[in-house]
DNA sequence: ATATTTCGAATGAATATTCATTCGGTTAGA
DNA sequence: TCTAACCGAATGAATATTCATTCGAAATAT
């Protein structure tokens, strides 16, 4: 089975020729050089959008520019598919998160950093971000998909246990300190996407001071 | 076209009476009053658990116990059931909040009312309370619902803006707020859900009075 | 009171449609 | 020429929807 890779949007530009009666005719015709990057994009648009179970493997291909069968050149089939991608975009914002963490800075600098990096993952991702969090529990998800959640999430709970120890953080069951501090992101990148809200660095400022207001001790 | 109507889970009791060659044989047999209700319970079940595109009409229909004919009596199709239990259920939980809403006293009193309210209601329907925010855009919710829904989250706006005004609470748009306060309520009630959590009215009062510090001017 | 008719909810088999997957053939590159 | 990538029509399974029929209950007639 062929590994999963980085999208690759390079694009390449050559001539076909038509041949009429009387003329020849150029023409420039874009076509991808990665159909597998293609599908990728294509298929976390539509689930993202539409969700799993909203998207079928045609609207995938149509969008990707491929043949339906295609697909199945890459994925054993459309769990394959999903699966693939849930993992591949959560260890993605996890390595994200993990790759320049500020293990020796304070707590609140620690979160500064979770929020930004979040932030612009989800800038730079939409499709990526909103497609995790919309799947995350999806009956269509395997154990690994599962775990790298998990994995994920708990990537929160470190910080927040030192923090509690510590005595900056209130004593609420992590799970609940994770709500408190993660659920908003999500619902305002939603509003964002939807063009109900515009991004701006004093908004996210503004953001972390209050998700800190709401967990630390005051 | 029939009206949406309560749940009414009465069951008729009732002798059916078999007879064979030689001996009469009474078997009692339980039999739903109200397929109307039946089907509404189950639909909200399954959509919850597994979205609207993810459950079947025969999955419906075998959970209600109803023939899948049924379900077409009372609804013309399928977009127009979950279309009809989302008005529903949005409007059910608006009712209770606007119902008894205490428009005189503080803020902060308001506040509680709400969060008090809110996991009332998803405490006695949770799958109610899954459906709504599971469901709230998806593609095949039509204008009514939609705006049944932004209804909904606008009766937040109200108590946020006079608070803006009067300098209680911290100058950010108000979907900001909104994610601030009304997101991890979300997140939450699906950690219970999962059995994650337990709920405790302790926790209640801690997350109000996090969300609180969230919002308010410190 | 009893028999007859009418009504419409309820059914589930039949039909129409959609969808995931396959496969035989084509194309492009080595 | 050979191989791997690619295509999209064809297939069959799953799904939404329809519809002829059943059946109990209410209304009406006897």
């Amino acid at each position: 089975s062929i590994q999963f890779h980085k999208f690759n949007l390079t694009y390449l530009f050559f001539y076909v020729i038509f041949l009429n009666e009387n003329s020849f005719e150029y023409e420039v015709t874009k076509m991808s050089k990665d159909k597998q990057g293609d599908i990728i994009v294509a298929a976390l648009k539509l689930f993202a959008e539409r969700g799993y179970d909203g998207t079928t493997i045609p609207m995938i291909a149509k969008q990707a520019a491929v043949g339906a069968g295609t697909i199945y050149h890459y994925y054993e089939n459309k769990e394959a598919l999903v699966n693939s991608l849930f993992v591949h975009c959560v260890t993605e914002l996890t390595e994200v998160l993990i790759s320049q963490f500020p293990h020796t800075k304070t707590l609140k600098e620690q979160f500064f950093y979770i929020y930004q990096h979040l932030f612009n993952y989800a800038k730079e991702n939409i499709n990526a971000f909103l497609f995790i969090n919309s799947h995350e529990s999806g009956h269509y998800l395997d154990e690994h998909s599962r775990l790298s959640f998990q994995r994920f999430l708990s990537f929160f709970n470190e910080s927040l246990e030192k923090g509690k120890r510590d005595g900056y953080i209130r004593a609420l069951d992590t799970s609940v300190l994770i709500s408190i501090v993660y659920s908003p992101i999500l619902m305002l990148i939603k509003f964002i996407n939807k063009g109900l809200l515009t991004y701006s660095d004093e908004l996210l400022e503004k953001l972390i001071e209050s998700a800190w207001d709401a967990i630390r001790i005051i």
